[in-house]
DNA sequence: CCTTATACATCGTTATACGATGTATGGTCA
DNA sequence: TGACCATACATCGTATAACGATGTATAAGG
């Protein structure tokens, strides 16, 4: 990634869960539209996605689902529950709370 | 604090450089700043500044000293280095790029 | 047949935020 | 004067997150 890393600390779960709410993807594949939509700045790893997947489907936000690809090969889907939206809409609204927040501080003229 | 405090993780090192290239201050003063600047979204603890404030030093981003307060007081003043208004614009160019790439995705047309 | 990309998974390390706790001082007010 | 509170600094232990390393397996393609 080309910035600080720990930036990203508390939004992956975000940009997962918001990614999740357009269609139903398996990990591989969140990976790889993550980095496409973002041109390449997020590059997130497996041992970043696969436990982060884990955990929110064992908050009960994601369901999954295993199934056949056009590939031939077994693909676990993720989409999101009921809850999983309304905790992709909490977490939106924390975003912009927070990011306008630092900007009001950043933003200050230098003396 | 009114949001998932995950996602502070990773940008107090800036919030406190960026405060700190204003005006020299000591710990207690800059949670309030935070606090007033922010109203009230920010409350940083002890547990968090102090420690945060210590690394900032050792990695040469901060100069501390000592300062007779007006109350009589004895304060423990922290300022910027030229290192750490180097890694302030450091921070702030992360900070864009990666809110920007964020936004890009939490805003796209709901399917 | 061998390599590469795909695809899932877990473990151990590192780092961070912070609640809890401790200590000390100065101001306020009964 | 004595009690209390806000101020002010500090450290320790805990919980958690990101992720590098590593392992396994399959399909595609030269």
């Amino acid at each position: 990634m080309p910035f600080n890393r720990e930036l990203l600390k508390g939004s992956i779960a975000l940009l997962l869960l918001r990614l999740l709410s357009e269609r139903d993807m398996y990990g591989y594949e969140i990976i790889q539209e993550a980095a496409r939509r973002s041109e390449d700045v997020f590059e997130f790893k497996e041992g970043t996605l696969y436990p982060a997947l884990h955990q929110l489907h064992k908050r009960g936000y994601l369901r999954s689902e295993w199934r056949l690809g056009a590939s031939g090969k077994q693909r676990k889907y993720y989409g999101l529950t009921a809850a999983g939206r309304k905790q992709a809409q909490r977490g939106e609204r924390d975003w912009h709370l927070f990011t306008q927040t630092v900007n009001a501080i950043l933003t200050r003229t230098k003396t």
